[in-house]
DNA sequence: ACATCTATCTCGGCA
DNA sequence: TGCCGAGGTAGATGT
C-alpha cells in the first residue's frame, strides 16, 4: 500500500463527470491496483476512487492516470507531494460477521416449524420471474406460505411479498399462497400495511433462533 | 490527517457485530474524528469503520476504542506500529459533479418532444399528496402523461409511479393517466413489470439530450 | 429530529 | 457475464 499527501486535482471522467479543484488530499494506491482519494473528513466514502481492476500510470508531468477495463478515466495531477510512502501488508484474513439476513434466513428455514405446528420447508431462495422468495414452505393445513424475510422489516418489504404473492397466486398448483412477513424488528406502519393485505406478521429473536440452532447440534 | 500502519486485530458491536482477525492493516484517523480501517485492496469500501460524529480515546494497554451517539463501538487492538504520521489538510472545496439524475430530469423536460411529436411540458416536479411526479406532460392526443426517470431503471422506480398513476388518476381533471418510465438503462424484470402494467418504457440517452440542448443554445 | 431518495453506490450470489 | 438484492449501506435533501 502506498500513503501518498499531495496538493492535487483530480478529474474523473467515466459513469459521470467530476472535477475536484486543488487542494491537499490523501492517495492511497493499493496492492491490487485500486487508487482512491481522501478529504480530511468521512470515514466511508473517498472523494473520489478507481476499482479494481485498474492499472495506473505516472507520467513525466506529475500527472497520474488510473483506465479500467470500461474505459472510465481518473486524472490524477500532482502539484506538491508532503509525503508518499509504501507498506508491505499481505493479503487480509478478512471480516468474520454476525447477524445479517442471510443467517436469519438459514436459522428460519431450519427451524420452519418456529412459524407453526407441522410446518415444512418447500425451498429457500424460490425462484420466480421477479426475483427468488426468501422461503417458501407449507402450513400445517398444506396451504403454501411464502416467507419473506428482512433484519428490519419496513414498507418495501411488504411490498415485495405483495408482488411475489400475486405472482405465485397465478400459479394452481401451488394457489392459494399465503404471505408471512418475518423480520427481527416491524415498522409500524409495515405492520399496518401487512396486516391490510392479510399478510402475517412474526418478530424473529435471533439470538432465540441460533439458541434453538445450537441445541440442534448439540444433539449431534 | 492520521496514518497509522499497524498489526492490529478490530472488533465492531453496533448494527451487526463483527471481528478482524490480526493482521498488518491501514487505520485512518480524519480531522472530523472518524476512523477508518483498509486492507490492501478495494478502493471504495474500508474494512471496517466509525462515522463522525465519534470519538476515539487511546487506551495505556494499546486498546483504542471508537465509540459514537448511538452506542455502537469499534475496538482496535494494536499489536506492533509499522508506521504513524499526521499531515494538515485543511477543508476540501468538494466534488464538482456532472451527469447525475436531476440533470436527466432537466434535459428531459427541455426537450419533451423527444417521447413524441406533439408532446408538451405541464411541469416538472408536480407535486402529490405521496411526493412529487418527475414530470407531468400531454401527449399529442391531449392525454395526461406522469414520467418517471431514473439512472439506472429498475422496479421500485415502477412501483414509484404505479403508486403516482393511481392518485392522479383519482382527479377528474386529468384522468385518464398514462405512465412513461423512462430511464437510461432499463432492467428487464422492471420492464416486464412496466408492460404488466401498461407503463410505457423509454431509454434515454444521455449524450443524445445533452447534444440537442447544446444544439438549442448554439440558436441564441 | 425524522423520512425519503440517490449512488461513479459496492459487494456477493447465482443463473 | 449479467442480473438481482443486501448493506453497519452512506450521504443529501426536504419536512
Amino acid at each position: 500500500m502506498r500513503l501518498v499527501i499531495a496538493r492535487c486535482s483530480v478529474d474523473y471522467a467515466g459513469r459521470l463527470t467530476a472535477h475536484l479543484p486543488s487542494a491537499p488530499r490523501l492517495i492511497l494506491v493499493k496492492a491490487d491496483g485500486s487508487v482512491s482519494i481522501h478529504a480530511d473528513d468521512r470515514a466511508y466514502k473517498p472523494l473520489n476512487w478507481m476499482s479494481p481492476p485498474c492499472t495506473l500510470k505516472e507520467g513525466d508531468d506529475d500527472v497520474w492516470t488510473v483506465v479500467n477495463k470500461a474505459g472510465e478515466k481518473l486524472i490524477i495531477t500532482m502539484e506538491e507531494v508532503l509525503h508518499d510512502s509504501s507498506h508491505e501488508l499481505g493479503v487480509d484474513p478478512g471480516l468474520i460477521k454476525d447477524g445479517v439476513e442471510a443467517h436469519l434466513q438459514e436459522l428460519l428455514a431450519d427451524r420452519i416449524e418456529t412459524l407453526g405446528d407441522g410446518w415444512t420447508l418447500i425451498r429457500r431462495e424460490y425462484p420466480t420471474a421477479i426475483g427468488p422468495v426468501d422461503i417458501l414452505c407449507r402450513d400445517g393445513d398444506g396451504t403454501t406460505v411464502a416467507v419473506e424475510i428482512k433484519r428490519r422489516g419496513e414498507i418495501d418489504g411488504v411490498e415485495q411479498l405483495t408482488r411475489y404473492l400475486e405472482l405465485l397466486n397465478r400459479d394452481p398448483h401451488l394457489a392459494p399462497v399465503k404471505g408471512i412477513f418475518a423480520a427481527q424488528e416491524i415498522k409500524p406502519q409495515a405492520r399496518v400495511l401487512a396486516t391490510d393485505r392479510s399478510i402475517g406478521c412474526v418478530v424473529l429473536d435471533y439470538d432465540a433462533l441460533r439458541g434453538i440452532e445450537d441445541d440442534k447440534l448439540r444433539l449431534f
